[in-house]
DNA sequence: GCATGTGAACGGATTCACAGCG
DNA sequence: CGCTGTGAATCCGTTCACATGC
């Protein structure tokens, strides 16, 4: 029997619940509710119920729900249990600073490859990892057996680089770049664009 | 008669096509169609069409939409037709990646003040802009009407910077710290955690 | 003829409200 | 008694399909 296909809406919640949650686990807390950690997150109690039940019964009716049982469960449902070894393609000042940040890693990513064209750049190193050429970058990722990338090149060359990426075997891109890119059925990609952001929130000012 | 409120999901749709169009013209397109836009969005034709058509009657039957003239619409109502000043809070490795980001002039923001509790931060310049001490923060902001602001503070102190945020009368927040904030329903935030991004992906591979 | 704009139909997501169980 | 898990009801967003007008 093939586990129903959970919607993209609901699985797109569940990150932020992981992250909630691990937040009160450093706090001391030891169990929640659907009410409380609704609160926290501006998300309705019973939506909350709604989408952790997709995945099974985790919480104990008249207590709530144990905050390092449904952290491991989340992970387990998120597949980030181990930590995803990302390509990170371009490195220029947006990509250099994705690839100086820290949080990454204790969330389940660990950038493993940076790729620009730039031969200034090529061979130089940031935190320990060289930045190779763009121009090897399908043998590489695939003898690596990396899935997930992330873009950060400038807009004109997502389209092109997006298409090297899926050849070379990723399937989930994030695209920093300020553009939309179109891969196949089968690969996942998000987007994250500041821009778009503040332009959606100056309509309503 | 008060405009009819537009919901959030169409509003957050604006941009790409605002995005999209001015790409279009950037290639010397002088028209396009919802079906030629939407293939480039992966969003349906009727779906742009409901869309702009909550704002007006934007596009001639047979012909399809002037672009130039559609850009023009879309920055009049997402507001992008003059330039906001943005103040940015916070200018560790991720605040600084924001300030030298090229990317906001010519959509719309101007990075216009710059805050930090850090004493061997402030004082100092970014791109000709000085950094302020947070603590005098709510009537450095007051005092020059800022009304978006950006946080790139640690989670931790996401909520305090917040509640000043709008102390001192800031109206749209763009949280790149990993939690959830809460404020007046006056006021809008807009979330970017690339962890929740590649954590809703990698559910699916 | 062709692409927009739009009411109607559809489908999906959220909320409601309560049975069930600790 | 309190909170979960869940069918039922509701709400909302998307798609359909066509009348309209260039």
């Amino acid at each position: 029997m093939p586990e129903a296909p959970v919607p993209e809406i609901v699985v797109g919640r569940l990150p932020l619940y992981l992250r909630a949650l691990v937040q009160m686990g450093l706090e001391g807390r030891q169990v929640t509710s659907s009410q409380e950690l609704g609160e926290r997150l501006g998300i309705s109690s019973a939506q909350i119920r709604k989408d952790l039940s997709q995945f099974g019964e985790f919480g104990k009716q008249g207590t709530g729900y144990n905050i390092a049982f449904l952290v491991e469960q989340l992970k387990r449902i998120l597949k980030v249990e181990t930590i995803w070894d990302v390509a990170l393609v371009g490195v220029g000042d947006l990509g250099r600073a994705v690839a100086h940040y820290a949080g990454f890693l204790d969330r389940g990513f660990r950038i493993a490859a940076l790729f620009d064209t730039d031969p200034a750049k090529v061979g130089t190193q940031i935190n320990n990892l060289p930045i190779e050429d763009t121009a090897g970058m399908v043998p590489a990722i695939r003898q690596r057996g990396l899935k997930v990338a992330m873009l950060a090149v400038p807009a004109r060359d997502a389209q092109g680089v997006a298409d090297r990426l899926v050849e070379a075997g990723i399937q989930a891109i994030l695209c920093y770049a300020p553009t939309s890119i179109s891969v196949p059925a089968n690969v996942r990609v998000q987007y994250i664009d500041p821009v778009v952001r503040l332009q959606q929130m100056t309509h309503y000012l």
